[in-house]
DNA sequence: TCCTCTACTTACTAATAAGTAATTTGTCAA
DNA sequence: TTGACAAATTACTTATTAGTAAGTAGAGGA
């Protein structure tokens, strides 16, 4: 083993087979890496990646959990740093700049892309990470629309979906074809639509 | 061979290997499927498909013009329709509505998600798939606002990029999570914002 | 000391990938 | 009729894939 503390090293050596996959799917996505190429980044074997992770299935399914729980404690930290609806929905978008900042598209917007060729527990996976941000955004909106801070017609349900698809497509135009330019543009378009 | 002329036999054959390719890049990205998919389908021999299209790189080469010359045969009914910029608009979001409808994903889309794994060649050519909508779009977009149809502030090039990521996201999306009601509510949305 | 457990290795399998070589079949033109 | 060519086949190679079996190294506890 070669280490101090065994199962502190476990935690360890999963996560950083999670970080390494976690940015392989988001450049290359789930169907264009492989388990060598996780070995050889990390420099062990594939099959201490199958102890770690039973098959690449399991590996994306914690590989979006993971990914919701990041998400979850950024919420939170909006949540708490107040500000208003408007700050919300700008930091919100703000999360998406820094993750195309290093050259990475969304992690469940690649997955998306992938969707019907992902393992059943990955889809279900999938849906409960964009629930969440839906349920997010919805509170925002209504929170805005009430105290007048954010302009918008019909339902919020329907604005939250319109915001997290746009998102997800100026960053995935942006990373092939215009950069973080392309992105900030879109992003102060969409955002002017609540008049803010 | 056994059949009457070989010229339009070729032909015929290299078009449905193309009809069956596209679907599958539509459905489940390039890096998703296989000459055994195709040949399968279409009950050939592997080997036959790479008499037709020499390597995958090729055949998706092929695939890109080939769904850009669709497009801009499209672009240009749309474009002798008349009906003004804002009618264009509408029709320009229905051509992604249709594709949607039959449970595909924009082909260009689709591959802007593995931009990075493609071949160059592919690379190149999606290019200039996006640049000509571009184009386009920016041609409408100027025309009304000089005419006073179309309501936006900024660059037409800005406004057809957003448009462009917007469609785009929404239709991945949707075709994952919400499906076409999704779609057509996100192009209302978009599309209200021009004033129409 | 020995025993057990975690984390890992080497060496393998079966399936699938893209691509190639050699050959066959059928049509048309001279 | 014969020769050329188009379009296809069978049978193959090489590489890569996810996943498995069996065993090893070292730490910690009884």
């Amino acid at each position: 083993m070669g280490t101090v503390d065994q199962k502190s090293d476990n935690i360890h050596t999963s996560q950083q087979i999670l970080d390494i996959a976690q940015r392989l799917v988001q450049t290359r996505g789930f169907n264009a890496f492989s388990y060598a190429d996780i070995a050889v980044a990390l420099r062990v074997s594939k099959a201490s990646l199958h102890y770690h992770f039973v098959s690449k299935a399991e590996l994306g399914v914690r590989l979006i959990e993971r990914y919701e729980d990041g998400f979850v404690r950024t919420l939170g930290e909006i949540d708490l740093a107040g500000g208003g609806p408007a700050a919300k929905l700008r930091r919100y978008a703000d999360i998406y700049a820094k993750v195309l900042a290093d050259e990475r598209m969304c992690l469940c917007g690649m997955l998306a892309a992938e969707f019907v060729t992902l393992p059943k527990a990955m889809q279900t996976a999938l849906d409960g990470y964009f629930q969440l941000n839906e349920r997010w955004l919805v509170t925002v909106l209504e929170e805005g629309r009430e105290a007048g801070s954010l302009r918008f017609n019909g339902s919020a349900a329907d604005v939250a979906q319109y915001i997290i698809g746009s998102l997800e497509g100026s960053m995935m135009m942006a990373r092939s074809h215009g950069g973080m330019a392309r992105f900030d543009a879109a992003t102060r378009r969409l955002l002017a639509d609540f008049g803010i």
